[in-house]
DNA sequence: GCTTGAATTGACTTTTACGTAAACGCCGTG
DNA sequence: CACGGCGTTTACGTAAAAGTCAATTCAAGC
């Protein structure tokens, strides 16, 4: 396990900009750290950004992804607060499994369409 | 089934506003018919709605939803047109199955975060 | 010591997806 | 007929998520 990525090894990994990371730290989801100026990231903050895409592919916004991300973190302490914590990802569980059934509708519905596309094909003579 | 929808009975039933069903047909992902000036959706434009917004869940801009939906409709005459249709449905297809995979591994960790907060409760002897 | 290339910060710009406000049309009711 | 309610258009505004550009800084290599 590599201790630092720098910026740039990361924006090539994942295909995005170094303005994209900053504003992912300005935004407090990352907290790479500093040598002089230059940020280093360690393996943390890649599995974090690694996250966060994933986040962004399935819609989310940023603000959303950061409660995601801090449900990741230790659990608090406090009773009332992991209490809280277990509603908040019982909310998020609901709203992907949610997700889950749009996406399985729409591969459904694309699944028709495609077959009646192939359906037309053959009924122009076309060796598929 | 009902011949025609009011926009408000759709803002409605949808839970968004008009100026968003507005939006949508200046963007020509629906086309009501009007008596008058007035907008009439048919069960058609209603369905095009469900669709919109099962797009939107899935994080799929307005451009995109405008590719999928076309995909929905009659499928070309021209077999080059057929070919390159069915091409662009199975890009979505993995788009789609890509979401998939991000879905369920978000789920898998939040499950985890979910059962380390369980956890902790129980260690605080709480009686869950 | 000078150049080169990678990083940084800050400011400004852009795109998307609507929100919001103004100003007006149409129609049924008391 | 005045009104309230629903509908319309036009125009401007805005928040999120970066993109882009300019000015600097810094370290490395020759």
């Amino acid at each position: 396990m590599r201790e630092y990525y720098s910026i740039t090894e990361l924006t090539r990994e994942f295909d995005i900009s170094t303005r994209t990371l900053r504003f992912y730290e300005d935004e407090g989801l990352i907290q790479p750290v500093r040598r002089g100026r230059t940020r280093l990231f360690r393996p943390s903050d890649r599995h974090l950004v690694r996250q966060i895409l994933r986040g962004k592919r399935l819609g989310f916004s940023i603000n959303e992804i950061r409660e995601i991300i801090q449900m990741y973190r230790e659990p608090p302490g406090e009773v009332g607060q992991l209490k809280l914590l277990i509603r908040r990802i019982t909310e998020k569980k609901d709203d992907l499994r949610q997700k889950r059934r749009d996406l399985e509708e729409t591969l459904a519905e694309l699944d028709q369409a495609e077959e009646s596309c192939v359906e037309r094909l053959v009924e122009l003579g076309v060796n598929t």
